[in-house]
DNA sequence: CGGCGACCTTCACGATGGCGAAACAACCAC
DNA sequence: GTGGTTGTTTCGCCATCGTGAAGGTCGCCG
């Protein structure tokens, strides 16, 4: 995403269409002028006269901030079991592709295990662990896409992007 | 809230736990050294010599971040025992669930050790100790999403933020 | 002011059960 | 055959929860 640059305060008004529409921008701020202060994480400002690479850095940081809101986006599946994220993608055999549509729909959200048999299984269920193993495997298949299935003891599962809750001691 | 001051490269260790700990923090850049770059939105950098008035704008954009985003941390308890608070989560064990829910409908206020102890065993206490060695337990789940039950003797628990460290006046 | 007792914190232990994961076998498609 | 998918068995870890016990802190009372 490309990062806009204001000179401020002459270009106010482009400014503040930059800001409805949400789009990265960096502030250049003459000396002896005060820049305009926001709580945007997508603004930012520096003051003039500055060094290139130091413009450089600021502007890297805005894109990294602006690409990251943009891919906090949710994984597409479709009827033949293709899974995408993020360009990278998998193919999900029948079961895998079923148990994942339940916990697309409730993406970030728990699926009990009895919603997922009933997914995954509409003729019944064939056997009491073929829920866990498949789990495994959905797991290590998402693994690479940077998604990741939590465990809610005795609740069931959690589907959401990579990051692994943090071990509590007892 | 209070945004740190970090010295670059000097305090680099320091840098790093501010990061970990999430507390605002403005990089003060000598002339000639690369900034560190991060899309922390509770980070941010300039360059020495600076202005006082710029150093004071950029503490005041963090801060007010910082307080945004505090004061966004409202927790969510759902009917899976999944406990929310701003984009982290944690699973509560029945027992814990039951007390949580208590505590968040009293949130900043007392709860009876026996209000919990009706919460949490609705067919009666097992033992003395119980609720004790539970309260341990949620309070170490607590911690890492930034809530913390304190104690008032002979009255209760109280569900909060943050622990802060009030020095007792004499 | 010193000590007692109530209240609270924390750890360690064992029982129970949910869940993870490897290994194996059967099956199917190409 | 070769490789991918699916179901089963089996072993074992570890989360949950209650219990006991060892301190620690605080208020109150003698």
């Amino acid at each position: 995403m490309k990062v806009e640059l204001v000179q401020w305060p002459s270009e106010e008004q482009r400014l503040t269409q930059l800001r409805r529409d949400e789009v990265p921008r960096l502030i250049l701020v003459p000396e002896g002028v005060a820049p305009p202060l926001s709580a945007d994480v997508l603004e930012d400002w520096i003051r003039l006269p500055a060094d290139d690479d130091d413009i450089g850095s600021r502007v890297r940081v805005l894109t990294d901030r602006a690409t990251g809101i943009r891919e906090a986006r949710v994984p597409d599946l479709d009827e033949n079991g293709l899974l995408r994220v993020s360009g990278r993608w998998v193919s999900l055999p029948p079961v895998e592709h079923r148990l994942m549509t339940v916990l697309l729909d409730r993406y970030r959200a728990v699926v009990s295990r009895e919603a997922l048999a009933r997914a995954g299984w509409p003729d019944g269920i064939p056997g009491r662990n073929v829920l866990d193993v498949h789990i495994v495997r959905l797991r290590r298949r998402l693994a690479p896409l940077g998604l990741s299935i939590q465990t809610v003891r005795s609740r069931g599962y959690l589907l959401e992007e990579g990051q692994v809750e943090v071990p509590v001691a007892n």
